[in-house]
DNA sequence: GGCTTGCATCGAAGGATGTCAATGCAACTC
DNA sequence: GAGTTGCATTGACATCCTTCGATGCAAGCC
């Protein structure tokens, strides 16, 4: 379960030049291609039913958390969650594994660790006092 | 420009109970109302263009970045990347200014520290060596 | 005033996304 | 084996999103 879909990102493992990449989406220009990569996980995070889901999951004592205990959460429908969840695993954000009937889903942090870091600015930014932009216009 | 439309988030200057928020999206599950205000802000992150905006504009010497050093970048109409802008706008990322004939934009980066934050899990957290998830099932 | 430039807004068109009922499939129980 | 339970997949449908050309509007220039 956990590795058979080859459609998964890769903006983890990532090669090279890649991986190079990171000083952080606030510090450069993004390219294209980091940034149609980085774009995927982010819409994965554009939902409401998602990011409940992710912070069950991760926020969960054993770390791990079985769909039949996400399904009723909702007021959705069963194939609803289960599409969110693929979503999310394919963004790289979760990870999951059958064990007898049920099935059960984890946080992979390596990803909330990497997107926390992209969001990071460098230590010493200024933090313009723009609280007031005055009324150079408008 | 700053403050004509009511439609912006809110998810910074939050109120009360919401302030309590953000112990971090990784520690204890979003409620759905918190979850709704996120997604927008990641919905808005979620796309190439949008991301290579918001980049553009972070990491601009000055801290601004004139509309019409933005467009030419872009494979795309000037409408286009204007519509981008006002979505990265009403999520709170950025924020913007009429000087003349030109409009300047700069980071908010108050609501990428806070995303930031959202997406750090607290400090000791034992990172599960999940590095082979064994063959329990599958 | 009239003209030009920079940017926002307004529809419209096509594609993507969220949701569901129906179905499929694996595993466990009898 | 047959039946049941847990979850994923499929196909359909409504909605939202991205994109565009056309247009509007503010500001500077003649």
């Amino acid at each position: 379960m956990s590795n058979q879909e080859p459609v998964e990102l890769v903006v983890l493992g990532q090669s090279d030049e890649t991986a190079a990449c990171c000083p952080g989406l606030l510090t450069a220009p993004l390219d294209e291609e980091q940034a149609v990569e980085l774009a995927k996980v982010f819409k994965a995070l554009g939902d409401p039913v998602r990011l409940r889901l992710l912070s069950m999951i991760a926020s969960r004592a054993g770390g791990e958390v079985c769909v039949c205990d996400l399904t009723p959460a909702f007021d959705l429908s069963q194939p609803t969650i289960s599409h969110h969840l693929k979503l999310l695993r394919q963004a790289g954000l979760i990870d999951c594994e059958r064990r007898g009937t049920w099935v059960y889903y984890w946080l992979v942090p390596e990803m909330t660790d990497r997107l926390a870091g992209i969001l990071t600015r460098p230590a010493g930014d200024p933090l313009p006092n723009r609280t007031a932009p005055a009324g150079t216009a408008s």
